[in-house]
DNA sequence: CATTAGCACTCTTGTTGTTCAAGTGCTAAA
DNA sequence: TTTAGCACTTGAACAACAAGAGTGCTAATG
């Protein structure tokens, strides 16, 4: 039966058992006596806790690596613990909205393309590969729509370079359906045509004037539209194969495996060098070493070419590695990668001019 | 100028260079003076070697990591031989074969949400974010193009469950433009509405009857059918945020983790866990240890939910960590975003409806 | 009878010292 | 100019050892 299950433990041995999970789960340290006494909702001593946990032990709830290490939950600890013990847990705002607006995202084309084109320079080379789509400048929004859902919530719907983009949009008060259109409206009045950097205070103050009551809704909206519009203009980073370092031994080096994984985590830092350098577009390019700039790069090697679409280059592909590198094999590889990629969209062109 | 460095080393001191920076390539460990003497390209004595390789030193294009270990090459020295000593490298045609295929692909609508999903999973539970797409049965093209693109090649084009999927053909002989007609009309005749099973040898070889000359195609094409067929129902595994489980001391050793990336990989094992459970639809569901029954993951748990569309199972979503995980966060997140999937998919719907 | 304090015991971790193998630099001879 | 030989340097691997942490057990206490 479940509920034997449930009360095979006594009140005081689960609170022992969830409190070294937790513990546990937190620290990731094996949790000893001494520790638990700390706990305010435990209250004895040292020793007595210490007969507690022999006596989960022997019951198989808990196991300790070694005898002079604390214990850890064992994975019938663990089964318990989630079966029965389990606090519930609520998603906060901030991490409901940032779900809701990945889940709206569309990839475009390039992205599409880019994204087999990496795994298969992963494969092919057996090296880390990068990819970017560079800032494009100018990046407007040509049309607003706004979609109230529920008092609460609405729906941005932006038409931004051809694709339409949405976000969507939260407050604390509820928002009338007057307000929404209010909105709309002043948005393709004022916003139209407006690159990020055109959103100008005095502007904003503008738009809130001509909301009326509404005007607290100008702000956070046009923050939105331009971290839209950031995010669409900025260049866009996608990497694959980050498993692949670990098959050299200049990376099965954790501090400098997590270095790297830093530098791909940010990103910042990569898209600066992939965008940024003066690039003969037509010919690999190769940086080795401290060439790159970046500290973390200092012992490896970048190799990259340029993605061109109807003459200009719209991004750019390539891998990272060590500089004991398989130069000819990944300098031919990514050459080859790249200009598929090129040819590819070239003959999107020329299907869409048909 | 460019052709002074060129030749500012001897033609022995560039033999000598490349040769380590092959064999450093190659191996990745310091080289010394006594490997060298076995290339057969190399004629002379260790010591000779070992005055050359000083010199090459105390001009940049080598370092020792310590006195008593063999030498490295420099970034000079990679420079150098990426610049004049670098022999030209030719893919092989599998290798192009490959490149072209994934350039090919095409990502369906639940592809690119559940890419999205993943990302966002990943961060939001900071472990690695794990999709499938279970197996469909009875998958089959109810259209065939043959697109001749020279002597050699041709595209074979299939409309497979109202998407067009394509595949890059290639032969060893002239194939003439009436041979890829009659085999168009072939496989439209006997090879429409078949599932990969459905091709038996009897089928093939009346395909090969009347073909008469071109017999030779069938059995290739056929080869090329039955492999899209199952790339497109057999389910495909997305993974995203590797590096998330170096944050984990658990995985703080690089044994361990290189097993999980082996798993990650190879797919299979994974496929199966996903997709062979007998899962309540509707729960979050958790597997610790030893309860997933594949070896390495024995100190590691499982997380994930199904995602439903229209009331079937289309798929399903999740984590894999450390048996020590923040179990409250990460049903809470997996159960959001798996919903949210669900629903976008439902919304999808929907809209066509319309 | 349950709980607690105290102490001896066990086991891992980090440090130190030593040996071993590999590869160099230099000198003298061919 | 090239080669052979030898002394020297240095990191890697291994054993010995001290320190620290946590337990189990026993005896005392409320």
């Amino acid at each position: 039966m479940i509920s034997d299950n449930k009360n095979k433990l006594s009140d005081r041995k689960k609170l022992i058992l969830k409190a070294i999970v937790d513990a546990h789960i937190a620290n990731g340290d094996p949790v000893g006596s001494k520790l638990l006494t700390r706990n305010e909702l435990i209250s004895c001593s040292s020793a007595t806790i210490r007969n507690e946990m022999a006596e989960l032990e022997s019951m198989g709830y808990l196991e300790q690596p070694h005898t002079s290490a604390g214990r850890i939950p064992s994975e019938a600890g663990y089964r318990f613990y989630v079966d029965w013990l389990l606090d519930r847990y609520n998603l906060t705002r901030a991490e409901i909205d940032e779900l809701k607006n990945s889940l709206q995202k569309k990839q475009s084309e390039l992205d599409s393309i880019l994204q087999s084109a990496l795994a298969v320079a992963a494969k092919l080379t057996n090296y880390t590969a990068i990819s970017v789509r560079p800032k494009i400048e100018k990046i407007t929004v040509s049309r607003y729509e706004l979609m109230r859902l529920d008092d609460y919530s609405s729906m941005l719907i932006m038409l931004v370079g051809g694709v339409v983009k949405t976000k969507y949009l939260r407050s604390n008060t509820v928002i009338s359906s007057e307000a929404t259109h209010a909105l709309a409206m002043i948005l393709n009045m004022y916003a139209v045509g407006l690159t990020a950097s055109d959103f100008t205070m005095p502007l904003i103050m503008e738009m809130e004037q001509h909301m009326g009551n509404y005007d607290f809704l100008v702000s956070p909206v046009v923050k939105a539209i331009c971290m839209t519009l950031s995010e669409f203009d900025g260049g866009d980073l996608k990497i694959e194969g980050v498993n692949k370092l670990l098959s050299y031994p200049e990376f099965y080096n954790l501090e400098r495996l997590r270095e790297m994984l830093m530098l791909f985590e940010k990103k910042d830092d990569l898209l600066e060098i992939f965008s940024g350098k003066p690039t003969e577009p037509e010919k690999v390019q190769v940086y080795i070493g401290k060439e790159n700039l970046v500290k973390v790069m200092d012992n490896s090697t970048l190799i990259f070419k340029a993605i061109t679409n109807d003459g200009k280059t719209v991004g750019a592909i390539g891998v990272i590695g060590p500089t004991r590198m398989d130069y000819k094999r990944v300098i031919a590889t990514i050459d080859n990668v790249a200009n598929g990629v090129s040819a590819a969209l070239e003959s999107n062109n020329s299907k869409k001019d048909i």
